[in-house]
DNA sequence: GTCTATAATTCGATAGAC
DNA sequence: GTCTATCGAATTATAGAC
């Protein structure tokens, strides 16, 4: 096909013309491997995803593995970049600040059901990819947010104790989601009208344990 | 023809006999399956793992797919054989109902780590596995805590979304331990030391969402 | 850069001896 | 029942034409 035929062709596409085969690789494989994981993934999937050739991948990126590092780094990434912002908002108050974080990651996993339970059971399988983002630990404990979480934290209680109860709450409703829509016999509809309304509750939940006098006896 | 009850007639030989082979491969399909998922196991794996040749997986259970139904069937009645009988001991408190509860998943899931996140992404790739244990939303819904649960239940909440919080703040723990272990710089020793504490603390803490005010406003 | 065709390897499953 | 050896399909990766 001769070059200027070509650009013309590409200067008239569609929508999809406009990202560049490398980008549309890496969306495909993204969207193939946050679905179905690494192992069941093949490479022929992601290049009928994006519309291309399978040696385009190797071409682009080298091996499957290589891909998949890349993606998963986007994904890492996705995860915990609201959390450092949110948990730094000084001034705000710890309902407020919770409403700002439950309300992200509402939205997050909304446009992308499969980033939760993704990242976590690939961590499964190689836990060694935290080592990378080393940077969550000092981001919550240097935090303005962790900071007047401790002087509110009721008796001795480890505080960690509510942070772990925040994410608990927020993201596993979005894990778990075909099992708890079955058990509560709800639509996709009727589910996601429960998760929005947590918006609102999980942070006046978290409200009441610190303000309570709960001891660990 | 395998033959399942054949095992005790062998009740002298060394620990290792005291299992039928089929008794090996499943149990090994078991480890290998949880801790790897159904794609990235490799039927070579568990065939090493039981100690067996490989021709006699497939000689006891025809492929990896009925091995793996098998092994998954296992899962999801331990996941939640306990619950049924637990959340029907009529006369017990709620607080004690959840007390009970918390512990037992604490003990299951302190013994089969990989239980939870097993069963969570398997699903993922395959939700229709549900459908086979429907039993699951009526044992819950016509179960005396259900009913004691919605009795309580303040204001116009959904009833569900204290279920929802019961088994977010029990399980999710176990499944995000590897993340939790790393954001909070314990070993596994000390995160062990958190989860035993949360046996006595998530029943009070659903104990003050139920007594709470709260409304979804 | 993109394609077709194929090499190279892995893996599930089976045949057949004992 | 258990093993060794191997087949056949599937899958990743590459060679080479355009």
């Amino acid at each position: 096909m001769p070059e200027s035929f070509k650009k013309l062709e590409k200067a008239t596409d569609s929508l999809e013309q406009i990202f560049s085969t490398e980008e549309k690789i890496k969306n495909a494989a993204r969207k193939v491997f946050m679905q179905k994981g690494f192992s069941a993934t093949r490479t022929r999937d992601i290049a009928e995803e994006a519309g291309i050739n399978l040696a385009l991948l190797n071409y682009y990126f080298r091996s499957k593995e290589k891909l998949f590092e890349l993606v998963m780094m986007d994904c890492m990434q996705e995860f915990i970049s609201g959390l450092k912002i949110i948990l730094n908002q000084e001034g705000k108050t710890i309902e407020q600040l919770l409403e700002d974080l439950v309300t992200h990651y509402y939205e997050l996993f909304r446009s992308q059901p499969d980033l939760p339970i993704f990242i976590l059971s690939e961590m499964r399988s190689n836990p060694k990819r935290l080592e990378g983002n080393l940077g969550i630990k000092e981001s919550l404990s240097k935090s303005y947010f962790f900071k007047i979480l401790k002087a509110r934290t009721p008796n001795k209680i480890n505080p960690f104790h509510f942070f772990m109860n925040i994410v608990s709450l927020t993201v596993f409703p979005f894990v778990a989601a075909p099992m708890l829509k079955q058990i509560s016999g709800t639509n996709q509809e009727q589910y996601d009208k429960l998760l929005k309304e947590r918006i609102k509750l999980v942070p006046q939940w978290i409200g009441l344990m610190l303000n309570s006098e709960i001891a660990i006896s």
